[in-house]
RNA sequence: GGGCGGUUUCCCGAGUGGCCAAAGGGGACAGACUGUAAAUCUGCUAGCGAUGCUUUCGGUGGUUCGAAUCCACCACCGCCCA
């Protein structure tokens, strides 16, 4: 049901389309995470449309235990629960096993963790995941995967591979026999199968072709940014990406930076999903080309330029970075609302600057100035920081 | 005029002789956050030439080896009686 065309490229970085039941997603794409069926710091659908974002992710854990996926199906799925009509990816849980459950609980038909809501016990395993998401009726499913610890033994990855790798067997069988029922809230929704392996490229490897022996309809590359370094990361990139299909999406799990973002597109990724524009936009840290501002410092409090000049976000056509400062200091949930909106335009935005600049030829050049201009530590001692510069500049 | 209670580091507030530069909270300041148990969490908040020294618990003086803590007087605040 899916399509994905690939539009431009420049080296391994490349513009592409991925045509869904939901709407064609323009990629590199930055998905939007709303874990459970929104966006934190008060962000609605109507925003996430008003800022251009093309695509939401939310959470089969999450939605499962508050309000049920069960709930959800009956009124109709969560593209029409959260009104939201462009494509939803919803990631798995496995994220969850690795953040919430115990790793002696692991066992070949699922895992047992408790609700971090009421302590209750849960049991998840591939086909649990994948009806719950099948109730949910996301445009993309994510296979139940393990995410292992960047600090985990190799003998443990390669026990933990072997299990995702049979894990994504069951996925595929489950999600084919619901996506031929008649009463499925989604019939096309597509899966994504997920690469793991750690920091082990040799593992990784083995697991990527093993997971694309599979006909999905994109990979995943997951268990990266979760302690190992940058460097690690892109070698892993390095690795892996050419042994994903090329004829289908690559989405990097979880990642990240803006700088993180550039360097993956760079090494083959379409897909990027991360918690940082909302969670540091709830934080008062805030993105700009020129690296992030903390709002809530002092210097701001008088500082009445908009967050990043020249931003075409609605919120720095209209609010001054001492005013949100104040509400930020003031507690006023409309100071978390603006810095989220403000970042996740950004993210979505920097997306778009990425896709022209494939399309230009230009991606060498753009990419190589993007980064310098990121890099903060070179920016926070250049003049344009610096209250004084603007003070002349608005002078003139 | 009389009686009682109070005055603590930016604020509130604990502390009634040494373990007190002084609990706890707030505020201020700074940092962290990568498929969201996160509008959260952490650090820090007298000064300095810094394993020590100096200044600080309304003011002044006293008792004591030692005082935020005890005594005297003074100032101010609150309540009650005239």
């Amino acid at each position: 049901m899916a399509e994905y065309k690939i539009i431009s490229t420049c080296g391994r970085a490349k513009h592409a389309e991925f045509k869904t039941v939901h709407g064609t997603v323009q990629t590199p794409v930055f998905m939007n995470v709303g874990t459970v069926g929104a966006v934190k710091g008060g962000v609605s659908s109507d925003d996430l449309e008003r800022i251009g974002t093309q695509i939401e992710l939310s959470n089969t854990y999450h939605l499962h235990v508050r309000t049920g996926d069960e709930v959800i199906k009956r009124l109709g799925g969560l593209h029409k629960f959260m009104a939201w009509n462009r494509p939803i990816l919803t990631d798995s849980g496995g994220f969850q096993v690795f953040s919430l459950a115990d790793i002696r609980k692991i066992k070949e038909e699922g895992v047992t963790f408790r609700s971090h809501i009421d302590g209750h016990k849960i049991f998840m395993g591939p086909e649990e995941s994948i009806q719950i998401q099948s109730n949910l009726g996301s445009t993309i499913a994510m296979a139940f995967d393990e995410c292992p610890s960047s600090v985990a033994t190799r003998e443990y990855v390669k026990d933990s591979i072997d299990r995702t790798a049979r894990w994504l067997v069951r996925c595929k069988k489950k999600l084919d026999e619901l996506n031929s029922r008649e009463d499925t809230v989604n019939p096309h929704q597509l899966l994504f199968g997920i690469n793991q392996g750690a920091v082990y490229n040799d593992l990784r490897i083995e697991h990527a072709k093993r997971i694309t022996e599979l006909d999905l309809d994109g990979y995943a590359v997951g268990g990266l940014a979760v302690g190992e370094t940058h460097e690690q990361m892109y070698d892993v990139l390095d690795h892996v990406v050419p042994y994903l299909p090329k004829n289908k999406p690559t989405y990097l799990m979880g990642v990240g930076t803006p700088a993180n973002i550039i360097e993956a597109v760079d090494r083959g990724v379409d897909f990027f999903d991360c918690v940082y524009p909302s969670r540091n936009g709830r934080h008062g840290h805030v993105y700009t080309h020129h690296g992030h501002l903390n709002l809530v410092n002092a210097q701001y409090t008088e500082d009445d330029r908009p967050i990043e000049e020249g931003c075409q976000c609605p919120v720095c056509k209209r609010y001054s970075r001492a005013y949100i400062r104040h509400l930020l200091k003031a507690g006023e949930m409309l100071g978390l609302r603006l810095c989220t909106i403000h970042n996740l335009y950004f993210y979505n935005h920097l997306m778009e600057e990425i896709r022209n600049a494939i399309d230009d030829g230009t991606w060498d050049t753009w990419k190589k100035d993007a980064l310098y201009a990121l890099d903060e530590e070179h920016e926070k001692h250049t003049v344009m920081h610096q209250p004084a510069y603007y003070q002349k500049v608005r002078a003139k």
